[in-house]
DNA sequence: AACTCGGGGTC
DNA sequence: GACCCAGAGTT
């Protein structure tokens, strides 16, 4: 299926109601990785901030080669996906040292990089160089099942195989960094996935989806989330000036970020290690529930005070004063930030 | 092909 | 509560 028009359009729309976005006005491909690394499963508002914060500390690739990974998640600390600013780092270095600066400036030498799949590779080429090539993330998925009324799920690997046709089918005849832009805008803009305006829209005349009111319905997916519930008991143990805390470093939510020591439990039952309730007084128990995209963590802080000197086992620990340098997962920021930062 | 990886917005 | 967001890596 190919429209002629749909390009034109597209891109006509965009010249008039496009956002005024930072990395738009450049052409640094560096630039335009950070920009599409945060915004992977991240909506524009909420990457914004951290995208300033990444430009800022790390103008250059060899900066965030050069920054220690602690410091890189701490920037990322709150977006989420930590594998994506571990990935960042990775190939940072590897750009920054095997290939000496140069960064890679074609589709297939992009799609090598770690962090960096079809979409970011086509991202990348089509934005800094122009390359032939058609993105294909959740928007431009939505807008197109609509517009082409295609029923297929878009989770499958048919799915994908049919609408990486029709996505490189319409380009343009040109400029296809100025459309991969338009069609994602459009998508995020005008095509919505809840009740867009479609009265106001300049593709509804030819929209299958419009024409047969099944906006609703598309894009069809076929996969459900499941969520899994888990346990989690949190220990904060500290004096006047320190706390013990511990780095994740299995494979699991949160890799190689920071927490107060955890005891994960099958279900709600759990008592602190008496050698610990023997040392140390229950100063707080604070309970939360994190909701995570495919767990549901059930929260227990327990806070507790003494004078025993912290540092005679095999713990790391962090004086209170140096605690927020640390990268951790929001809900332990939070806890630290309401019940450990005013303390003296 | 199914599963895993965060946090926040929207309805 | 369900779904979505400029997806990618692992199993």
């Amino acid at each position: 299926m190919i429209d002629e028009d749909f390009s034109l359009k597209l891109i006509k729309w965009y010249n008039v109601n496009k956002r005024d976005l930072p990395w738009r006005k450049t052409n640094d491909p560096y630039k335009i990785w950070i920009s599409e690394i945060v915004l992977q499963q991240t909506r524009v508002d909420q990457g914004l901030p951290y995208y300033l914060n990444f430009i800022k500390e790390f103008p250059k690739v060899q900066n965030l080669a050069n920054a220690s990974e602690n410091k890189v998640l701490k920037l990322w600390q709150g977006l989420g996906y930590y594998s994506r600013a571990r990935n960042l780092h990775f190939s940072s270095k590897l750009i920054s040292n095997e290939l000496k600066g140069k960064f890679p400036d074609n589709y297939d030498d992009l799609l090598k990089l770690k962090g960096i799949g079809e979409y970011t590779a086509s991202a990348i080429a089509s934005f800094a160089f122009n390359e032939k090539k058609a993105v294909l993330d959740g928007n431009v998925f939505r807008l197109l099942s609509r517009y082409f009324g295609i029923l297929i799920p878009i989770d499958t690997s048919k799915g994908k195989k049919l609408f990486n046709s029709l996505a490189y089918n319409n380009l343009p005849k040109s400029n296809y960094g100025i459309y991969n832009q338009s069609i994602m805008e459009f998508g995020a803009l005008q095509c919505k996935p809840s009740s867009p305006d479609c009265s106001i829209c300049p593709l509804n005349i030819k929209c299958w989806a419009f024409s047969n009111s099944k906006i609703k319905e598309l894009p069809f997916k076929k996969k459900k989330i499941k969520v899994r519930l888990r346990y989690f008991n949190f220990v904060i143990i500290q004096d006047n000036k320190s706390v013990i805390m511990e780095k994740r470093i299995k494979k699991d939510i949160w890799r190689n970020l920071y927490q107060f020591p955890l005891f994960e439990t099958h279900d709600k039952n759990f008592e602190p290690p008496k050698s610990l309730v023997k040392n140390y007084s229950l100063v707080k128990k604070t309970e939360a529930i994190h909701m995570l995209t495919h767990q549901k963590l059930s929260i227990v802080f327990w806070h507790f005070k003494g004078k025993k000197n912290l540092s005679e086992n095999n713990n790391m620990i962090v004086k209170l004063k140096n605690i927020l340098s640390y990268p951790v997962p929001k809900i332990v920021e939070n806890y630290i930030v309401q019940n450990l930062t005013n303390v003296r």
